[in-house]
DNA sequence: GTGCGAAGTAGGGAAAACCCCATTGTATAT
DNA sequence: ATATACAATGGGGTTTTCCCTACTTCGCAC
């Protein structure tokens, strides 16, 4: 089996020699190629053939997360394993968003690297265990957030079922066929909802329930 | 050091049956209780401080979802586990927003679940890693669906301008006053953006603009 | 200049959405 | 048992939205 070709990302030269020597000890891992920053990247992967790039985040003249936009952008079926010192990462979103393979703390364990690399050359994911702290936090932090800024009024089961197929985008006659009423009475149950909601047409009504998230993307 | 307390939440008794036994084993770990659906669990809280529920998602009676987000609400500090069949799995995001602190499938090696009690007891998280490859998917899936949103239709000028004011709420009548125009070139517009959208009423337009991300919130 | 397409401007009439009001059923309190 | 409250169901009639069509203006090509 030909070894996996790997490209590293980093602006600290003493890091990248580091790692370097930390993959080859790995015998089906070739580090082809190195960049100190984002350009640099960008004009080195026209002539190399990589498999997984580990990239750093914090880079001068064109960071991580631009780097990996533009490069998916060209190349979408390049793998991107996101390398970051501390945890407190503004980016972690950016670089999911950018479409990153991975995500690791450079201070992983050696067992760590070896394993993000079969996973995300396999076609996997690989996320380090505080990333994945990380990201549930946000999410509990969304939900506090949700909870405290919103109290949301109570709606009944058939409002609730009508604001749904609303946001469906179904009108009226749409909605009285899918539940079996009256066209009337779906406009009853708008009306309760706008009153509730305070907002007086069905255009108002789907741009509350949008910013309120009550319905899903 | 007190055991850690547990109580179970699963529709089928002999999966409890099984599940029960291998916490058990783990010295550490006391299963006070157990529910075979979301209402049942809710009474059960009264009368038992627990530190960790494992909850089954697909219940009869009440799911999972519903019911951890009413455990949740009046008690804020409880840890619950999500426990899944498949990976096919529609809760995920639901589950994760009503503030759940693992999230496992039942298939897990009985290490998983001896590392998911420790790191959850001390107040951390714990997902199996199928289901952060999981999560990781449905993120590319998003970053995919934004490169699908840059071949939107082009519109006008007016066409945006008559958008924008849709998107705040506005109707017909309020947009021909606010841009100085007839309400039937306003109507003309809209016209046009449901063509162009393949949208075909003012709803579909709200919710259309609100999808592909034209409108801010 | 003349023609031609695209954007912007409306009117008339049909359809849908909306408001005010009435009736029924069910649960809760006194 | 009776009163109260409210969810759920609808009718009549007004307002708004929506579709089809038409006229003007502007730029651009020939």
């Amino acid at each position: 089996m030909d070894k996996i070709r790997v490209i590293l990302v980093d602006d600290h030269k003493i890091f990248r020699d580091g790692f370097r020597m930390l993959l080859q000890s790995f015998s089906f891992v070739e580090v082809i190629a190195e960049a100190s920053n984002g350009n640099e990247f960008l004009s080195l992967i026209e002539d190399h053939q990589a498999d997984i790039i580990f990239m750093d985040i914090n880079m001068p003249q064109l960071d991580g997360v631009e780097a990996s936009q533009k490069a998916l952008e060209k190349y979408p079926d390049l793998k991107i394993i996101a390398l970051t010192t501390f945890l407190d990462d503004d980016y972690l979103e950016q670089m999911l968003m950018a479409g990153v393979e991975g995500y690791m703390l450079k201070s992983a364990e050696i067992e760590e690297f070896e394993k993000a690399i079969v996973k995300v050359y396999e076609g996997g994911n690989y996320f380090s265990d505080e990333i994945v702290s990380l990201l549930s936090d946000k999410l509990n932090m969304l939900r506090k957030k949700r909870k405290k800024k919103d109290d949301l009024p109570e709606f009944t089961d058939r409002e609730k079922e009508v604001l749904e197929l609303i946001c469906k985008g179904y009108g009226n006659k749409q909605i009285a066929e899918a539940t079996f009423l009256s066209i009337k009475t779906i406009e009853k149950h708008k009306s309760s909802l706008f009153q509730k909601t305070g907002t007086y047409n069905t255009v108002n009504l789907v741009i509350y329930a949008f910013k309120h998230q009550i319905i899903k993307f």
